[in-house]
DNA sequence: AAGAGGCCCTGATAGC
DNA sequence: TGCTATCAGGGCCTCT
C-alpha cells in the first residue's frame, strides 16, 4: 500500500500522539504476518515508553525506552489506526467496538495506551512488526538498502555509475530498494514521466542529463507527495483518519488512455506490464 | 553477479 | 446469482 510519502505521513500522525506515552497492553490476534510476530513480542512492548517515531524508507521505527526498537512495515495493505479509547470500556471490554475508522476484519495487533489504542490492520499480511534489539542491529538491518532520494549519497554520479553497464530497465531500478529506497510502483511512473524517460529504457542507455532528471524528480515527487499528505488511492489515511490528496496530482498513474498532461504533447498515457507491475507512461514525450 | 519470475495473501471488480 | 480471472502503494527467494 504505502510508499515513502505515505509512511512518512503515518509517522507524522503517530508522532503527534504517542511520543512519551507508555504502552499499557498489547494484544496479538494473528502472529502470521510476513515475518512471524515473536512470542515475546507482548512482553517486550508492555510498559515501554515510546521515545520517538522515526522512519527509514518505507519502514517505521518506534524507539522504546529500553534499547529495543519496533520496526513496522505496512506491506501492500497494512494500515494503522489510532482510536480514542472509551473510558468505560477500558481494560474491561477488549473486543471490537464500533468505529467508523476501523475495519472489522484483519485487526492483527492492538497496542493500548492510556487514553487510546493503536490498531494494525492488514488484509494481505505482507506487512510485519519486528523487534530490533539495539542501534547496531538496526543499522545492520538496513545495511543492504540503498539511500533515500534525499540522502547526499544519492547523487548524479551514484545513479550513473549504478546504471551505466546494466541491461535492467530504469523503472525496475527505481523499484529496486537496494539501489534507492522509498520509491514504489506509483511514484516510479511519476518520476519517469517528469524526467521524460521511457520506463523500459535500459540502465546502460541512460545518459548523465537523464540521471540528473531522475535525481531531481525523485526528490521532487516524494516531497510534493508528503506535502499533500500522501496519495489516497484505495482509501489510504494517516493514523488519525485523514486522507491525502496527491492522487489528484498524478500525471500518469491510473490515467491509461487519457491525454498526456504536458502542454502541446499529442501523446496519450499507456499502461504496460513491467516485471508484473503496472507501469504508466506517455508514448510521445517519454523517450 | 545480474535479472526475471514466482510467491506470500485477501479483497474488489470485471466478465461471463 | 455465482463462478473464474485479474489486479492491487511490497519485497524476498529461487532459478537460470
Amino acid at each position: 500500500m504505502p510508499e515513502l510519502p505515505e509512511v512518512e505521513i503515518v509517522r507524522q500522525s503517530l508522532n503527534k500522539k504517542i511520543i512519551q506515552k507508555t504502552i499499557k497492553k498489547v494484544i496479538v490476534r494473528n502472529r502470521n504476518l510476513r515475518i512471524k510476530v515473536p512470542i515475546k513480542f507482548k512482553k517486550i512492548l508492555e510498559n515501554q515508553k515510546i521515545l520517538n517515531v522515526d522512519r527509514f524508507s518505507k519502514y517505521l521505527i518506534l524507539f522504546l525506552s529500553g534499547r529495543n526498537k519496533l520496526l513496522i512495515h505496512l506491506g501492500m495493505s497494512g494500515t494503522i489506526h489510532l482510536l480514542e479509547q472509551n473510558k468505560k470500556n477500558f481494560f474491561t471490554n477488549m473486543s471490537f467496538y464500533s468505529s467508523p475508522e476501523l475495519p472489522n476484519k484483519h485487526n492483527h495487533i492492538e497496542i493500548f495506551f492510556d487514553k487510546f489504542r493503536l490498531v494494525y490492520n492488514d488484509p494481505r499480511r505482507f506487512g510485519f512488526f519486528e523487534i530490533i534489539k539495539d542501534q547496531q542491529s538496526l543499522e545492520k538491518r538496513f545495511k543492504k538498502l540503498g539511500p533515500e532520494p534525499f540522502n547526499s549519497r544519492f547523487n548524479i554520479n551514484y545513479i550513473y555509475n549504478k546504471l551505466k553497464d546494466k541491461k535492467k530497465n530504469v523503472k525496475n531500478f527505481l523499484l529496486d530498494q537496494n539501489f534507492i529506497s522509498g520509491i514504489g510502483n506509483i511514484y516510479a511512473s511519476e518520476i519517469l514521466y517528469l524526467s521524460k524517460i521511457n520506463p523500459s529504457k535500459e540502465g546502460r542507455s541512460i545518459n548523465k542529463t537523464e540521471c540528473k532528471k531522475i535525481f531531481k524528480n525523485s526528490k521532487l515527487v516524494l516531497l510534493n507527495a508528503i506535502k499533500k499528505g500522501g496519495s489516497s488511492i484505495r482509501d489510504f489515511k494517516d493514523a488519525l483518519g485523514k486522507k491525502g490528496s496527491f492522487q489528484k496530482n498524478f500525471k500518469v498513474y491510473g490515467r491509461e488512455g487519457l491525454k498526456c498532461k504536458r502542454i502541446d504533447c499529442k501523446g496519450s498515457i499507456q499502461k504496460k506490464n513491467i516485471s508484473n507491475r503496472s507501469t504508466f507512461f506517455c508514448n510521445f514525450c517519454q523517450k
